[in-house]
RNA sequence: GGGGGAUUAGCUCAGUUGGAUAGAGCGUCGGCCUCCGAAGCCGAAGGUCGUGGGUUCGAGCCCCGCAUCCCCCA
């Protein structure tokens, strides 16, 4: 059968995000074995070992290779850099003044050419279980408004648009979960030439649909799409509609203002909201350009630019936005000869109005084609006295669509697409969201609707949701045994001996940095690359222990530490896929007709 | 012509402000279910990180040239 019913059956848990502010910020490993370094060099620069002036950055990182510890610092190789001396030499001193905490270090050992490596003590790695799932409030409450999507009300959403708003929603959560104070919002363009062009298309289907035209007086550059013709059929069943379509279409009103424009926009936003709520994706603030023309933040905004010097207008009656040089760009149209206000005038306003209400930082999730916008829009900031640098634009690369590796080819106009709409019911809500967040927003991406449905399956998404839900089934057979997951006690460590568990501590105890690094970057595939990493050791912990080592034993005390642990497992796991906006099932079966066929005898 | 992005395993992609022997998923090949969920696990094969220079103790990462692809502007 098609792969449509091939979905696995699943309960969706209820998502237990939990960010308490107030909690003490998770320390990280890396940030304590920063500080005992950043320590142990103050200590050589108060013995006069090291300059005064010399700070170097100290970079933790993970070796590869487990002989080398848990740590790995290249310190000695920097500081024998700058002080012209032997790394060896560096590296011993270094030792020397390193005071660690009592505990924390089960060995520190030099490694040529010039690292220090660090192995930390199991019992250290185990204190950081006890709040394991508790981000640091990198944020500090600073006020970002991130604006994405944004598409114009002409159409239905296509897959280009859904990658830009998984992503926005996915730092959305992101940043607020780390202490941000986000607000989303999706800047509706409902005037100008597009909306003018889609009332006449609805306007002409409409006449079609009337009997009223033959099609042949459609525009070239009209929207050419199906939807258009049933919004058409929508719009002329009502009296306002009827009559619309049977008046020339300049006779109706304004060309971007009128009851064409107003029934497309009403409707297609209708089927872009349905198509973001089916993709869980949540908008604090639907914000419609029409209010800046209407409450007259536009026009003032034009002026203000003009009485400070930083607008002019040109001889044939046009203001221009000064450039001054500046990115080698040219002076831009705010306002035309005819009195019409550019895009890039109610831009300027949109950004304005953002910043007046206190957002310190402006994120746009913009398409890679309008990276040419950046340059004026932070000119604009700037000249209305804004910091420019509050304003940061992510640029999401094309997708390329293909279908069985044959590009399917995408337009608006020509309307030829494949819905967002569409890739959602086929593919499913979680597999689309975890697969654009399985790459980074910066580079190409080719999707292949084929690909991402045959391989639902096999889909990256359901390793990791699978890992949740058999954590669950864990659980859930502790309970029936009456057995309840225990807090945290410092005598568990000692009992999780195997090595797939001291591994899983170690990356339960990357959570947190993990979550921290993809806020502050707006990065969130490393959480998904993340939660991958995290889950294969769990699969692998429980699979190769299947017959020895089970969580749910006769021993009472390996029992207990080994609950405590899965149950950290499902608790990051739950988190992070809440943070991708990824449901964390319960349980995940195979229905009757997905059953693997038997082998034919 | 100017600008932005990309180029890493057969395919799709990661690679954390320059660090130790470059990774994952999928695909391929070979193993593992009386026993907490096999949507799983274990192993193997697979690489001149597009190319040529440069910077330095050290480059997939930084600088310059070139090639190819995508996009924007003129």
């Amino acid at each position: 059968m098609p792969f449509g019913g091939a979905r696995p059956k699943m309960r969706r848990a209820k998502a237990c995000l939990r960010i308490d502010p107030e909690a003490p910020r998770g320390e990280i490993m890396e940030a304590i074995v920063e500080r005992v370094l950043s320590e142990a060099m103050e200590q050589l620069r108060a013995a006069g070992k090291v300059p005064q002036d010399l700070h170097l950055s100290i970079v933790i990182e993970r070796p590869k290779r487990e002989e080398f510890g848990d740590f790995g610092c290249a310190l000695p190789l920097a500081l024998a850099k700058a002080t012209r001396r032997n790394p060896m030499e560096c590296g011993k001193e270094l030792m020397a003044a390193i005071q660690a905490p009592e505990g924390l270090f089960d060995a520190v050992t030099f490694a040529p050419p010039g690292y220090l490596n660090f192995k930390v003590a199991t019992a250290a790695w185990f204190d950081r279980m006890k709040d394991v799932t508790t981000l640091p409030a990198v944020g500090a409450g600073e006020k970002v408004l991130l604006e994405f999507v944004s598409a114009n009300p002409t159409g239905p959403l296509h897959v280009g648009h859904g990658r830009g708003a998984v992503l926005g929603d996915a730092i959305a959560r992101v940043m607020r979960a780390t202490g941000y104070a986000v607000q989303t919002e999706y800047y509706v363009n409902d005037v100008g030439n597009q909306m003018a062009m889609m009332g006449l298309s609805l306007h002409c289907r409409g006449r079609e649909a009337l009997g009223l035209s033959d099609g042949s007086d459609f525009p070239e550059n009209g929207y050419k799409g199906q939807y258009v013709r049933d919004v058409a059929a929508e719009f002329v069943a009502t009296a306002e509609g009827k009559a619309a379509c049977e008046q020339p279409y300049e006779d109706i009103g304004a060309r971007d203002d009128n009851p064409c424009t107003h029934f497309a926009e009403q409707r297609l936003l209708v089927v872009i909201q349905d198509t973001l709520k089916a993709g869980g994706i949540h908008f604090d603030r639907w914000f419609t350009e029409r209010t800046l023309h209407q409450n007259g933040a536009l026009a003032a905004t034009v002026q203000r630019l003009l009485d400070q010097g930083h607008a002019y207008r040109d001889e044939a009656g046009a203001t221009l936005f000064r450039m001054e040089g500046k990115a080698d760009e040219d002076d831009r149209v705010m306002v035309r000869a005819s009195g019409v206000p550019t895009y890039f005038a109610a831009d300027i306003a949109y950004h304005d109005d953002k910043a007046r209400r206190g957002f310190t930082r402006l994120i746009n999730i913009w398409g890679a084609d309008h990276h040419g916008y950046i340059p004026r829009m932070k000119a604009s900031l700037e000249a209305l006295g804004h910091d420019p640098a509050c304003l940061q634009v992510l640029l999401v690369q094309m997708v390329t669509l293909t279908r069985g590796g044959v590009a399917v080819p995408m337009g608006k106009r020509s309307g030829e697409f494949v819905t967002l709409q569409e890739v959602l019911e086929e593919v499913g809500q979680d597999a689309v969201r975890f697969l654009f967040l399985l790459r980074k927003a910066d580079s190409q991406m080719e999707f292949d609707l084929d690909l991402a449905k045959s391989q639902s399956m096999e889909n990256p998404v359901y390793y990791v949701q699978y890992g949740h839900a058999r954590v669950a089934s864990i659980l859930r057979k502790a309970a029936a045994q009456g057995i309840a997951v225990p807090g945290w006690e410092a005598g568990m460590g000692d009992v999780l001996t195997l090595p797939e568990e001291a591994a899983l501590v170690k990356d339960l105890a990357r959570f947190a940095a993990v979550v921290a690094s993809a806020a502050r970057r707006c990065e969130p595939h490393h959480i998904a690359f993340y939660l991958m990493d995290l889950v294969k050791g769990f699969h692998a912990y429980y699979t190769r222990n299947a017959h020895t080592e089970k969580v749910i034993s006769a021993d009472p005390v390996k029992t207990a530490a080994r609950l405590f642990l899965v149950a950290r497992v499902q608790s990051v796991l739950a988190e992070g896929l809440a943070l991708l906006g990824v449901s964390a099932p319960e349980e995940m079966r195979l229905t009757a007709d997905d059953e693997p066929a038997s082998e034919p005898d």
